[in-house]
DNA sequence: CCATGATTCAATCACCTGATTGAAGCGTAT
DNA sequence: ATACGCTTCAATCAGGTGATTGAATCATGG
């Protein structure tokens, strides 16, 4: 009844890899065991090596699956707003959302994806694993440059190794939210209370906003 | 003549804790072996075992070595600024400041504690071990308390809650520099340059003050 | 010099890990 | 019904893990 049963069958990929996704997001990849996956899962040891044949080629068959269409509509957002401002430079906050927006998407119960998978896109970030940190190279290099380039033409008062650094903070922020909030847990009062997506949105856009505009120099 | 060589003895508690400080820092708490940890001291298994009593109890010490202090260092600062400003609310920047320079202090390499020492305060952030999450609430819960409440005397004009997301933002900001900002290896150009200490905690200041004064409301 | 306590050492424990194997089960086309 | 390929299964493998033990070594005070 509960999780851990066998259902029928036929679905066994689809079933390792959503139970992978969930253990690898709450433990991290170096805690979680094959045997936790596929008792998660209800399905044998063995079925993993079948369909993926290896932990680190299931972690790979996962990162594909989520990273890579997440990173997709970020580049069509970005497209579609240099569309939008034929010739001249998005609004910064449009910039800011496109770029944040496609990872909480996924933090949406309704999305068939779920939570556990923008929380295992947060967690790739700090992962020690070297191929983890192969793949988000992979993955987030061109996206990343992209959108910095751009930013660094919407910020043209800042400088480009300032926005850089902000571009920086921005990547910060996300992860952290992706991740969970983990100050709900430390202390106590500042728990923003629940918040829907477009809320938590909402907040980051404007603050980061401010952020990227904040003037540049430091010495008076 | 490298690291992995009994030099004398006497110092093998301190040689495995920074042996262990530096693999936790690297490779995260379930990644790294007792093994790996006395090798690199040049010490013996069991000795971890009679210095500290088990794996865990190793990773308690440590955090206490490094937590304790840097939060004093916390509250002490903020202590100061309340003095400076006597009755008044101490000015933004400087708060900010007060914050984020107690886990930077230990990035420079003159520090005697060292870079290892705020990447794992910068890990466990992220570690899915539940004792680390107990360590970093008992922790961090009343220095983020007594700085949260500050923080919403210092901004009257932005409302509690909305200080509450910004602080989140900026623990945000600090972890991911603690960690060594990732992106720098993720998206190429997005380098900012090696920074040294105080020119980062500017460029950080700089952008923080400004996204926590950011007009409240999205609504227009 | 020796006795005592603190420390270090090699050896070993039970356990868990990822991986592999060969047989069994299954559906399907002939 | 039969034979074939895909899938699942229990059993097992070698290797690494944290932990523990008892003997050896060391330093120190009598």
């Amino acid at each position: 009844m509960g999780s851990p049963a066998k259902v029928l069958n036929g679905d066994t990929k689809e079933r390792i890899l959503a139970a992978a996704e969930k253990l690898f997001a709450e433990e991290g990849f170096a805690r979680t065991s094959l045997r936790g996956i596929t008792v998660e899962a209800g399905v044998n040891v063995a079925a993993v090596h079948y369909h993926f044949g290896s932990k680190e080629a299931l972690l790979e068959a996962l990162f594909a699956r989520r990273a890579a269409p997440m990173n997709a509509e970020r580049l069509a957002k970005l497209n579609d707003l240099e569309a939008a401002s034929s010739g001249d430079v998005p609004p910064l906050e449009a910039l800011i959302e496109a770029f944040i927006a496609p990872s909480f998407r996924m933090l949406e119960e309704l999305d068939p994806a779920g939570p556990p998978a923008s929380q295992l896109i947060a967690r790739f970030f700090s992962e020690p694993e070297e191929i983890v940190q192969r793949l988000m190279r992979e993955q987030f290099s061109d996206v990343g440059a992209r959108y910095l380039a751009t930013f660094t033409r919407a910020l043209p008062d800042v400088g480009p190794r300032e926005v850089a650094w902000r571009f920086e903070f921005m990547v910060a922020v996300l992860t952290h939210l992706l991740a969970g909030m983990h100050l709900i847990d430390v202390v106590p009062g500042a728990t923003p209370g629940p918040a829907d997506q477009p809320e938590t949105i909402r907040h980051a856009v404007q603050f980061l906003a401010a952020g990227f505009r904040a003037p540049s120099k430091g010495a008076a």
